[in-house]
DNA sequence: ACCTGAACACCGTTCAAGT
DNA sequence: ACCTGAACACCGTTCAAGT
């Protein structure tokens, strides 16, 4: 056979069939369980050619991250559409990156170990420009939003804060209860989805009121709002995370 | 020789040094670096010892972890000798949280690593058992002060929220927060240790202004506790940590 | 009763040989 | 120009042999 040249298109569809790959194990045998060997098992191209995809497994493992962070600025996006006030569409998009989580709780974790030297120091600088580009494309909506509220009077910039350590504090305040509360117990099972669900909500009506985005949780009933947000925006994956109720076309199984 | 029969104390004081060794490691190599033949390496032992203190890798890992949430123990006791209202000591152990990780950011991130069904699996049934009662121990502190602030009406239970959701709302604030900032940049330098411990303040400050918690930020000046808390209990730590205008006993270097 | 270290299986990475 | 898979180094874990 003569050798052919790959075009571009070709290149990056092969790419994202070893991600997905590598998404698929990690999601039954953990990151830890995520190896090589596996990868080339479930897939028609030799090691060989996988390295010339990834530089190594950590550069796979950023390519996974990245991947979810693509499909999460997408969540975010839709998330932005809500019907409501700024303080509202704010509560949307952190429903998106619980939803996310849920859906995906090792992807999700993956963007602590990214930020580690052990990963980021093996990872290859193109995936890491990409990186950084995503880190952009999610945080850049939520200064929007931020703004916004600020012209609309919604909110007064804190004393000695800007507009990066309010976006910043609202990410990590749903971070982290999502991070700790997401691997605390047994599988997810609906319940379960749901006590996650009150937490990153108290903590972000919390936080919220702290900073004075209005209306505060006392003047709206932002239950309401989330239950409105699961249902318009965000039937589908609010029912495969384990709230059922909130699907309006549920198959059956 | 004739067989020796090993005592508790011998038992334990190897398992010590064992988690003292990997420890060591981890600080230059990170968590990923940690081989058991490096440990064998640094110690007078051999595999099959450390095999019967420790049945796997990550039951070493968990053994690291949890010596870890023994200092952060006594850390938080520190913490709340401060001599203050109950949000100002609080702040204090949100504060010795926070040196903790800056001191020790690879065993700072090993609490969420062994939340993880790869490590808790393998690790052995007593040493899961220690974790729990550590995290017992952290905790108890903390719901203790939080039935303090109440009886002293500094705080009123927000609706639908239990104490232990305060503790949890706050461990998750402080915790997101660290564990974002933390490999973000560059080595630790002072400039560094001062940025994050604003971040931190940040969240704290507006999460308890949110649930209430008085005095409320505009109220004290939570700066200047932060200062006297790192000067009246942690000086020590908080020059280790970048801030070296806080050690009243520096040596020459 | 406890320790040792050779042996094994597994995994990440490379690269000479192939088309 | 690109792919392959044998080969290598490294690492976690075990266990027969030793004291």
């Amino acid at each position: 056979m003569s050798p052919r040249i790959l075009d571009n298109n070709q290149l990056l569809a092969r790419e994202q069939e070893l991600i997905d790959t590598a998404l698929q194990i990690m999601e039954t045998d953990g990151t830890a369980g995520l190896t090589m060997d596996k990868v080339v098992a479930r897939v028609p191209y030799s090691k060989g050619t996988i390295y010339n995809h990834f530089t190594s497994r950590e550069d796979l493992l950023t390519g996974v991250c990245n991947a979810g962070m693509s499909v999460l600025a997408e969540l975010f996006s839709r998330a932005l559409t809500f019907n409501g006030t700024t303080r509202e569409r704010l509560l949307a998009v952190q429903y998106a990156y619980l939803l996310h989580a849920l859906l995906q709780p090792t992807q999700f974790m993956l963007v602590i170990s990214a930020k580690t030297a052990s990963l980021s120091e093996r990872t290859s600088e193109r995936r890491q420009a990409e990186h950084y580009q995503l880190e952009g494309r999610l945080m850049g909506p939520m200064l929007k939003l931020v703004d916004e509220a600020i012209t609309n009077r919604e909110l007064v910039l804190p004393k000695q804060m800007t507009k990066q350590q309010i976006v910043f504090t609202n990410w990590a305040g749903s971070f982290g209860a999502i991070a700790l509360l997401i691997n605390s117990e047994g599988k997810c099972s609906g319940r379960q989805g749901l006590a996650f669900q009150s937490e990153i909500f108290n903590h972000a009506n919390l936080l919220l009121d702290g900073m004075q985005w209005h209306p505060l949780s006392h003047e709206m009933d932002y239950y309401k709002s989330v239950e409105r947000i699961a249902q318009e925006i965000f039937p589908e994956e609010s029912a495969q995370a384990g709230n059922p109720q909130y699907s309006q076309r549920m198959k059956a199984n």
